[in-house]
DNA sequence: CTAATGTTGTAACAAATGTCACAGGTAATA
DNA sequence: TATTACCTGTGACATTTGTTACAACATTAG
């Protein structure tokens, strides 16, 4: 699996590959096992290879979502925190079982400045994590949460449905349960989508 | 003052120095000039060497402050353009006069695999920017408005003073005007704050 | 000095969001 | 099957935030 990274990658530098090989080391998750615990030090680059992790916020008796990771992701982090001892400000949670990718922090600044390859995919990963935040920001700021909530849904939904509670939908909008079910039902009043058990189906997209 | 630049990023290669000399223009901007526009192609990395810049994102009627830019101050989102052809989602704005370094995309790219003090440089840059506004983010998130401005006007006073109009606060977190005084009012009331005309002076930072 | 512009206060109302309380449905599992 | 945990619906109410409208004061430019 530590293949198909370096494939995805494109490190094409045979040191660096080898670097990889032996100082990384491959890890496996339960679901609902925590990969990053708020307040502690962040030792390691925590690529997920294979598996569902949720990157979130906490509150007293709320949470946001920050971001997903899925397949061949990186989390950006604790790329950042490999860069600056420090600990996390938030909390990873495996959603499914996982396989997860770990590099001891001091590579990952070694290698920034080794290796191209490495290089490019640390620029890359901070700016595409800059950018979609920067955008997560005002549409948290400026949209209302109804508009929120649907275009989360659209942005989730395979085959128009969306197999969430209404339970978890808050936890990854920073708001509360009773919120979301007001608002779907809402939605669902105006034929937007139709409301299941634990599935939601988008009717109308616009 | 490119001097001062080179050396507070500690560039050490003389190399990189003059291609700095050759390569980066300097310019001014009066107080109320755009520096970046919204929808506007990124072609130049964009670093405050005097001054302030205000840079926002804009809804109908409202705005909401990404971060200000002080002196010696990176645009962290104009860097991140040099790495990927794209438009601004933001805009920038002189809140005073200002002196201003651009760099072309092109030379920000090859500088980061070429010197290993502009590396440091673009990806302290990165990092810092990111943990702030994932700070910021949750903040946002779950904290009332009340509480985002009072810590806002702490974290903005020097001598427990605050020169900002109700309008501009407005502007900085992201709602109106009215809400503003009213919030304001309250915290006077609440033995908070004192408010005068354009300054509000903090009484308990509790 | 005067006009124009910016600044602040505030009432009244609308809309959005959060909280509490409780009822009943569904799924998982011992 | 029975128990438990999760899931959904919903009313009632509180709080927060946004909107509109208007008045008065302060500052600045001409």
């Amino acid at each position: 699996m530590l293949n198909d990274f370096i494939t995805q990658l494109q490190i094409t530098e045979e040191e660096l590959q080898d670097e990889l090989r032996q100082n990384a080391t491959i890890t496996t998750h339960k679901k609902g096992d925590f990969i990053i615990k708020y307040d502690q030090y962040i030792k390691v680059l925590k690529i997920v290879l294979k598996g569902k992790v949720r990157v979130y916020q906490k509150n007293e008796n709320r949470e946001i979502l920050i971001y997903y990771l899925g397949d061949m992701e990186t989390c950006t982090l604790s790329l950042s925190a490999c860069f600056e001892d420090c600990k996390s400000t938030v909390n990873a949670i495996a959603e499914e079982n996982c396989t997860i990718l770990n590099i001891p922090v001091r590579f990952v600044q070694d290698w920034n400045f080794k290796y191209k390859s490495w290089n490019t995919f640390t620029t890359n990963t901070f700016r595409e994590s800059y950018n979609y935040l920067i955008n997560q920001y005002s549409i948290l700021a400026f949209q209302p949460l109804k508009d929120r909530l649907f275009d989360y849904l659209v942005s989730e939904a395979s085959n128009l449905t969306v197999n969430k509670s209404h339970q978890q939908l808050a936890k990854e909008l920073g708001t509360t349960r009773e919120v979301i079910s007001r608002l779907l039902k809402t939605l669902e009043k105006n034929n937007k989508l139709h409301l299941g058990q634990k599935e939601i189906q988008i009717l109308d997209k616009s």
